[in-house]
DNA sequence: TCATAATGTATCAAAACGATATATCAAATT
DNA sequence: AATTTGATATATCGTTTTGATACATTATGA
């Protein structure tokens, strides 16, 4: 009927590895996983709420007094059994949204130059990302962790999608130029 | 404040070059734009009123009567303001949610074995995927008409893509055997 | 003939987004 | 020493989008 909270098994699954609060969870999204998903405030606190109440994961305040309010949040085996089960179904969907060739495919409307003006800022965009993708590759190379053995290929998927994006913007403005 | 609407710039794109009911709007989605954005009946429909509403689009009936209801849409000046607006704006969000790679990063919770079944029916999906794509790019290439060249570059955007998914796939594969 | 697939408009609950409110604490600036 | 800034932290609000469903008509085809 309804469909799922995406945002369960996100956070399942970062709770899967240490206890984290809120804040927390919208840090690691936006750092480690940042290039293929994303994930707000708005979604976070509501959907830890529901889990709670689900008996999936357990809150459990900061014990060091004197700071600041601070609600940890800890994995049950019920969670752990949710997030299992999400992993081993096979479907999975991949929702891309690209304004970027949104803009390309209407692009008749305007000139060409606005076309390529456009492909110029994604491609500066990816340049930049690719360079922090490399970096992390460098990193998880330099310490061979099987621990990190799965975010090590995430950052491989990054980096080779980006440098076919980076072989398109050469391809398309070649392409408008005649 | 509030965002705006995305699917408003995805209509008066579609409708700057042809009248369209709701229907033929989503169809339009869900096939030629496809693989790089998407939109549901519950957007589209709501929107037509806004938008009409706001004078950026006209609707009218179709007028071959003893059909059924159908109501179309056509695109006014002020729409075709609203678009150009929006295409000349070089700021243009990009927003990914690969599921596969969330089940990937989290993998270490199950065995090695349903990663490696995950890639196997992600990696199914996109040569089918590449299958139709250099379907698209053969029929567009075969008559180079000079309207179809954006189509044209956001199908090849899709081919080069698609091809780092399976160039990555073949390597994670490699990885995760080792 | 009768099923079922496609066409077509429309709404609803749930989910996600992005902005904002509120407040504390550490670090940097004046 | 006082002040400003930025990071930390929880939470909610209005808007947009999703995915499902409802309902009705027309075309296809077994």
């Amino acid at each position: 009927m309804a469909k799922d909270r995406k945002i369960d098994v996100v956070i399942l699954g970062l709770l899967s590895h240490e206890d984290l609060t809120g804040y927390d969870i919208k840090k690691r999204i936006d750092s480690a996983i940042s290039f293929f998903w994303k994930g707000s405030f708005g979604s976070i606190y509501p959907a830890l709420s529901a889990m709670e109440e689900a008996g999936q994961i357990r809150s459990y305040k900061a014990d060091d007094s004197g700071s600041r309010e601070k609600i940890l949040y800890h994995i049950t085996k019920k969670g752990t059994a949710v997030l299992k089960r999400w992993i081993n179904d096979e479907q999975a969907s991949n929702e891309l949204k690209y304004e970027t060739l949104l803009k390309l495919y209407f692009g008749g409307v305007e000139g060409a130059e606005t076309t390529m003006h456009n492909i110029e800022v994604f491609e500066s965009d990816i340049k930049n990302g690719l360079e922090v993708l490399k970096m992390y590759e460098k990193n998880l190379k330099k310490e061979p962790d099987n621990d990190h053995k799965y975010f090590l290929l995430t950052v491989m998927f990054g980096i080779e999608t980006y440098e076919a994006y980076l072989r398109w913007c050469a391809k398309a403005k070649k392409m408008l130029k005649a």
